[in-house]
DNA sequence: CCAATAGACTACTTAATCTATAGGGTTAAA
DNA sequence: TTTAACCCTATAGATTAAGTAGTCTATTGG
């Protein structure tokens, strides 16, 4: 399962994007409108800030911002950086790799191999979601149709 | 990422897969040659034992034995029960289904669809593989070759 | 300049989970 | 009846997750 972190992060992050239009936007704001914990969520969009996926302003008038277009936010990107790894199993982590200790043999592990396509499948859709592809989604009625964006 | 122990029960699988034909298992064998350890392993073979997938034999002479055939016995499931749901959000599991508390809108939510998403395709392709596809996987010398079997 | 507003940053706390390890108890074959 | 094996429970130590608290710093506007 995700942690909270990286669920709150993507949903912070589905909001602004929603909310590109309207200037800053106050961490209040989202954490009230989403029903996310505040100051939880103040790490979360710190964090944000420092990966450059989130600008700030401070003071009167303040709030948060996207720093780049939702066409170049993208999931697999925040998952990584909240939740770690997609792979299942380090030794088929592009991101973290590292060979299992007890490994007898890495090149016929089939446990490997399958962890393997898994993990990549997975990149193929998290790394092809983006901030603007989440927000065509939750305008489309029907699931078919939402899931025309990944196929 | 996979825990500890969804990925020893796994390995401890396979080798009894392979070994199928050689009557009861000592833990201590599976232990030493697969590099797990030891008191660890009892465990997670009990528990196994518990689920019906492996049974034992007490006594001088005993051990471990596969209960099914190995192609009975899908990743998938050893996965589900040493680790846990493979869905990201709870809001997308099969076996352990629960709406975020936090959620809004659940039929839109973006999040949720693409999530979904990549809960189907890893259970396709861990619920398609057996111990059986394992230990073939395993004898495949080429990965093409070993991709073959969930394509 | 000052006061109010809003994010920045650090430090904790609490609870849960994971990864084992220890140490007997029970069963059954020889 | 001895002994090789699995059975079962308890517990310890480490790590991580989730959230809280409090203070600092920057900005705006009177």
């Amino acid at each position: 399962m995700l942690s909270m972190r990286a669920k709150y992060a993507l949903k912070a992050l589905v909001y602004l994007a929603k909310a590109k239009s309207q200037g800053p936007v106050l961490i209040g704001d989202i954490a009230e409108s989403q029903k996310l914990p505040r100051k939880f969520l103040e790490q979360i969009l710190l964090e944000l800030k420092n990966l450059r996926v989130l600008k700030s302003r401070q003071g009167k008038g303040g709030g948060y911002l996207l720093a780049k277009e939702p066409s170049q936010i993208e999931m697999g990107h925040i998952v990584r950086v909240f939740n770690g790894p997609l792979a299942l199993v380090p030794c088929v982590s592009v991101t973290a790799f590292e060979k299992c200790e007890e490994c007898l043999d890495f090149a016929q592990c089939g446990i490997r191999r399958v962890m393997k396509k898994v993990r990549d499948v997975t990149a193929e859709i998290l790394d092809g979601t983006t901030l603007e592809t989440l927000v065509a989604i939750e305008a489309s009625e029907s699931d078919e149709a939402a899931l025309m964006y990944f196929i």
